[in-house]
DNA sequence: GTCTATAGCAGGATAGAC
DNA sequence: GTCTATCCTGCTATAGAC
């Protein structure tokens, strides 16, 4: 969403009112991303050929190419956009928490939002680090950066509930934050919305972990 | 390991005595099973040419024709392989606790088993759903059952911890199980030996999870 | 903006020599 | 058992017409 935006030039019309800056180019643009991150996440980045994005956007595999220059800014257009957004909900979800929220609190809205992105948008699944290997520098770093930040969410958070008393301070952060985004990671392979609702899901893994880490 | 060796034609000598059946074939036929499974795991089905994998063994890519039918039996094999072997050594080592033990200790020893299994092998790693969709009938059936054990496994467990009055009745083992598998999935991408041990893992994940369920 | 056509390359698999 | 040589297919990406 972000990246196709920021890329639009910020051009308007030489001549007459301002109209808002909505260009069937940026509107297709975002098509091919949201299918393509379908395709994607669904059949991986290597089984997913332009070919196939093309036909599922309704178009011929040369034309993809006046959108992105490549497969490979495909994916880094969709990592870009899938993290940072991931990321930034649940950051202003935990925010917008009363000031004197408990860890406990924090963590059951976190997981609440994360599920429920992972689950509709299937997030995450595309960002294994097999697909991240695909991209080259400096695409590469930056989406290990972005990982890192994902995970250290976790972990500020539960450096928090030490301080707090409501985590237990033998805890090992670092793997306790990989057993949660592990967990978080795989609700992409297997949720199924006619099994359970999303809220069910987070609510679980809420209640897991949080019991699971209590002090 | 198994598949191999279940393949190899139990012919022994015309003449002379017995000896080990070990022939140079079996032994190069598992050394390409075993460097295939690494470099699926670190790059990736798709990502891994045949000649990829006779370079890693020292052979010409047409030479692995003679082991393997296809890439995608060398899949199949490689599937096959990791997961019966994964699902048995875990029941043999909960199988071998005292007949009294509780389910506390069982998935204590499980996960321990299981944790050191991923870490060691990398194992799972290949088994995404992504990379199952690669096989084709009646194959991909046979590795979703074997998948479904997997999980059974752990289900098994959370259930009969509910029959203990271990675990709290309200838990969704569908749910629960799922957490758990894709934690220790994820744990073949991001374990490194040199900052922890399998058994502090196992040991972190057997808490986690098991105060978690806690009735 | 979307198309057709195609260049250029890499992959899986096979055949037959040794 | 391993090699060389090669077929065939499908892929990414480009060029230029419309």
């Amino acid at each position: 969403m972000t990246a196709a935006v920021a890329k639009a030039k910020p051009k308007a019309k030489s001549k007459g009112l301002e109209v808002p800056i909505l260009k069937k180019s940026d509107a297709t643009r975002q098509r091919v991303l949201d299918v393509t991150s379908d395709l994607f996440r669904r059949n991986g980045y290597q089984a997913t050929s332009m070919r196939d994005i093309a036909a599922a956007v309704g178009m011929k595999s040369g034309s993809l190419y006046y959108y992105y220059d490549s497969k490979e800014a495909l994916l880094a257009a969709i990592l870009n956009d899938t993290i940072d957004a991931h990321l930034a909900i649940l950051k202003e979800a935990v925010d917008n928490l009363p000031a004197n929220s408990t860890v406990r609190q924090k963590l059951d809205k976190a997981f609440q939002a994360s599920v429920k992105i992972i689950s509709d948008s299937g997030d995450m699944a595309v960002a294994s680090a097999q697909t991240l290997s695909f991209l080259q520098e400096p695409e590469y770093s930056e989406q290990v950066r972005h990982r890192q930040a994902y995970n250290q969410f976790w972990r500020d958070l539960i450096e928090e509930g030490k301080r707090t008393g409501e985590i237990r301070k033998d805890l090992p952060d670092a793997v306790a934050s990989m057993a949660i985004v592990g967990a978080l990671t795989f609700v992409a392979e297997w949720f199924e919305s006619d099994r359970s609702t999303t809220d069910e899901v987070g609510a679980l893994f809420s209640s897991l972990f949080i019991d699971g880490m209590r002090a």
